[in-house]
RNA sequence: GCCGGAGUAGCUCAGUUGGUCAGAGCAGCGGAAUCAUAAUCCGCGUGUCGGGGGUUCAAGUCCCUCCUCCGGCACCA
């Protein structure tokens, strides 16, 4: 049994959830039960960002202390999570003690190793929102692109991290290892990103201006700006940092026991630098291993931005799983968008997909247990279930290569291709034909416990996209559970009493 | 401006290292069947594989060039 360690960013609390942060966290998910269901030993992490200014002001905009807010938002947050089936083992929050004494220790690593330095940062501040601008928010006029006042050149005391020092290391470290930043396009982003030279990082901002943050361990007139904050989560949630042994025993260059490095980190194609140029450069700062894997996915956009702007119908997809149920919507957004890549929502190509869940998957279910019923009374056969093994072994096949290398679409695809072909095989068997004949009983009975083995196997294919639904087939089929991978090969329904039920996606009027 | 990606049937897209690669699904047309959620299955595409040039016995698949679209270019939650 392996192990397997993955995260999505943690979101900041300033906002509610919405589809970006509903992909990524579904795309985690659905990774952590496929894993689950390959007999790893998963642990599967999200949570929330909640330091920093936006927090601090939005707080003082409603009455209520930082942390109050906060609990709010997580509230809402985890909310979110429950109602889209997501399976998370650990949902981790930056105010917790344990993270931020784990900051605090990584904090004195680096300064420790030689890494932190003071300087005073020069950045343009709007005086209006009490914050800086980067150079590509204020454009050429130089106003803050908020309320459109001055912004002035101001420097200020930071603590910087020596990140310059490793841009080698790590521009090496992409080199030797192709698959570690995928797809391969944001890859070669980063590379030319680093080509052009790296800088050190602020760290830190003055508590006068920002009191809502982790102290500097050695500086208490200074905060953990975002970045050392947020990204440390992921080793916090690994137990990788002892921040209360004793310096030099807390988990940095001799590892403890623990979940680290993680196996993949998950998040969109904005935070790609983030997570593949800071935090690289901060574990090698602090002598913790590197994550395995960086995954930036795509974005969702909509098709004619023009028209949906003017009409004012920009659907958003989350909206839907209220009449079509969250596993449609699971289903839509792993099976439509080619893992990495950009995809566009359209409400047709929705209802095409569902279709097939439905038409396909749905009705392959409903047509075999209602076969089973009317011919053999209900009780799987006690036959040779072997009728596609064939074509079973090369989808499943199929199906592991394309979840195994993160081509979740291609994945699923093969499944459905495999209800497809148990569709084709009952065309071609006709059982309500064989069933007719009293001579052809033996062959009735192969062709129907195939199908019910295929379901069986089916449960298993889609239970990381649609959990509920693969419990429900699964049980219908006289399972005791959804069959691990590793079971599929010996199961054996025979005798199995099983029950027919609404249809697993039923007809949805799209008015 | 620099760097990178994409442009394949009406639509959404697959197409490893060049040689059944001209494909799938959806839509459309025709047919079969009746176990099933009017669901399923089968058959049907004269596509300049963005334009042009080149390498090769052979190029969506490599090289050059042009056009169009998109992304990245540091402290942005």
């Amino acid at each position: 049994m392996g192990s397997f360690y993955l995260t999505t960013p943690i979101y900041y609390a300033s906002g509610e959830p919405h589809l970006g942060h509903a992909y990524t966290t579904i795309l985690a998910d659905v990774l952590a039960r496929y894993h689950r269901r390959a007999g790893d030993d998963v642990l599967f992490l999200t949570g929330t960002d909640e330091h920093g200014q936006k927090i601090q002001e939005a707080a003082a905009e409603h009455g209520l202390t930082p942390l109050e807010l906060c609990d709010r938002m997580v509230d809402r947050f985890k909310a979110a999570w429950v109602e889209l089936g997501i399976s998370n083992d650990r949902f981790i929050r930056t105010t917790e003690p344990e993270h931020i004494a784990v900051v605090g220790a990584l904090l004195e690593r680096l300064h420790d190793n030689g890494f932190i330095y003071e300087a005073e940062y020069t950045g343009w501040y709007s005086v209006g929102q009490e914050r800086y601008f980067t150079e590509k928010e204020i454009g050429p006029d130089r106003v803050d692109p908020i309320a459109g006042g001055p912004v002035t050149r101001i420097r200020e005391k930071n603590w910087f991290f020596r990140m310059s020092h490793f841009r080698d290391r790590l521009v090496e470290h992409i080199e030797k290892n192709p698959e570690w930043i995928v797809p391969a396009t944001r890859r070669n982003e980063v590379l030319g990103f680093l080509s052009q030279g790296l800088g050190d990082l602020s760290i830190s901002r003055p508590r006068s201006r920002i009191h809502w943050g982790i102290p500097i361990p050695w500086d208490p007139d200074q905060v953990t700006y975002v970045w050392v904050d947020a990204l440390t989560n992921y080793v916090t949630a690994a137990g990788a940092v002892d921040p209360d042994a004793p310096r030099g025993r807390r988990g940095f260059g001799e590892p403890l026991p623990s979940r680290w490095p993680a196996d993949v980190h998950l998040m969109g194609k904005d935070i790609i630098t983030t997570h593949a140029v800071y935090w690289p450069t901060l574990l090698m700062g602090a002598d913790l291993a590197l994550p395995r894997k960086i995954l930036a996915h795509g974005w969702w956009v909509v098709g004619d931005t023009k028209m949906s702007k003017s009409l004012g119908n920009v659907v958003d997809p989350l909206d839907l799983r209220e009449r079509y149920g969250p596993e449609a919507v699971r289903w839509y957004l792993m099976r439509e968008m080619a893992t990495g890549q950009d995809a566009s929502y359209t409400p047709e190509r929705f209802l095409t997909r569902y279709d097939e869940l439905r038409n396909i998957f749905g009705n392959l279910a409903h047509r075999t247990l209602s076969m089973i019923r009317r011919y053999r009374d209900g009780t799987v056969p006690a036959a040779p279930a072997d009728g596609l093994a064939d074509e079973t072994a090369a989808a499943v096949g199929t199906y592991r290569r394309g979840l195994d290398g993160y081509r979740l679409h291609e994945g699923f695809a093969a499944a459905m291709d495999l209800a497809r072909t148990a569709n084709g095989f009952v065309e071609t068997q006709e059982p309500w034909a064989l069933a007719r004949r009293p001579d052809a009983a033996a062959e009735l009975d192969h062709a129907l416990a195939t199908l019910a083995h295929t379901l069986a196997v089916l449960a298993c294919l889609f239970e990381p996209v649609t959990p509920e639904k693969a419990a429900e087939l699964a049980t219908r089929l006289g399972l005791g559970g959804i069959p691990l991978f590793d079971e599929l090969d010996r199961l054996n329904l025979a005798g199995n009493v099983v029950s027919v039920g609404a249809p697993l996606f039923p007809r949805v009027d799209p008015d």
